[in-house]
DNA sequence: CTGGAAACGGACCAGCGACTCCGGTAAAGA
DNA sequence: TCTTTACCGGAGTCGCTGGTCCGTTTCCAG
């Protein structure tokens, strides 16, 4: 049941609303959530009816962002954690999400605010992203990679805290090698 | 010259100008940068004009609250790193900062948005604590007690993303226990 | 006690930003 | 090509929030 009715869009609409996603994505990651939606449009080159059409409110327009962006980081991680041996799949998907993460958090919390909380569809590939890191948590601390009193929450929240980190430190890639390794080091056993 | 003009405040001023301060912090804190000023000025039990009487703007409020803060911590570092040897001063301090800062992130963004950037009261007392830091940092470093690789931008860096994280978790002292050893193993030389 | 200055408070104003509406435009099938 | 109709665009609406104004209240010096 109710898998959207998926009328194909027609091929203007299909391109619009792409543009308007990306557009999105690129402004609200630059600029912070308080942009206007006009500007937005603006960036999309299209009117704010448009956009409105495709999103029925700005609430929606970041939740697809963000849907978005969880769906890339899934992909990624699943490719991660398909080869490599425990260890390198841990923190390989660390190192991913960390850097995918910057300037996100911002929305979630955006959006936490707003909604009561987070829609059913950010909940799905959440929940995708949330079972992966169980599982490479749990493989990463059987191999006796990762120290064994950590648990998925406190996980989760150091991805979010590291993300806050290197996104306060600007784009210094040797600073930023300095902090995942201090973090690194102390997921370590021991 | 300019040192405020300070002619005494009339009792009640100064009574009214506490209540609000106190209200801004609770409010800001638990409901974020976002709620209006009418609510804050009912918090205190007083009326807007009165607000805007004390805090010309609601940035002025915000920055007032950000140097009360910065003081408490300025204040609470300098007692810490008085007494005690190089590395429990400076693991102390980094968890003071950390446990103060929950919830202030928002609101020094939401400054660092609104003005061009921080204003001069603020730089005053967080050239404070910056300078603290980079003390405390130093000694630590020369006693062994921190890996010598870490500048203070990535120290401050890290003490924002772990308040991140802490706040993140929500209020679970273990959890805390086990991120802030993360941390400072990581930290810790080799 | 009392006069006047300082402070109060909340009705009011203005600007902004999310969202709507409808005349115009162009995709796609006959 | 022509008609139908989905889609576009941006001027306009409406609620909300930061900030002002001024009649009223409170403090306190003489």
């Amino acid at each position: 049941m109710s898998g959207t009715q998926e009328r194909p869009l027609r091929a203007d609409a299909a391109r619009n609303r792409a543009k308007l996603l990306d557009a999105a994505t690129e402004v609200f990651t630059t600029r912070g959530v308080g942009v206007p939606t006009e500007e937005i449009a603006r960036a999309a080159g299209v009117g704010v009816g448009t956009l409105f059409r495709h999103f029925p409110t700005k609430e929606a327009l970041l939740e697809a962002v963000m849907v978005r962006r969880l769906e890339t980081i899934a992909a990624g991680t699943a490719e991660l954690a398909a080869g490599a041996e425990p260890a390198e799949a841990f923190f390989g998907c660390f190192r991913l999400i960390v850097e995918q993460s910057a300037g996100k958090n911002e929305f979630a919390q955006a959006l936490a605010a707003a909604g009561i909380d987070v829609h059913s569809s950010l909940r799905a590939s959440s929940a995708v992203i949330r079972t992966r890191l169980a599982e490479l948590l749990d493989r990463a601390q059987r191999a006796g990679a990762v120290r064994a009193d950590l648990a998925l929450p406190e996980l989760i929240a150091l991805l979010i805290g590291t993300g806050a980190t290197l996104e306060q430190l600007g784009p210094d890639p040797a600073a930023h090698g300095r902090v995942l390794d201090v973090v690194f080091t102390g997921l370590r056993p021991h």
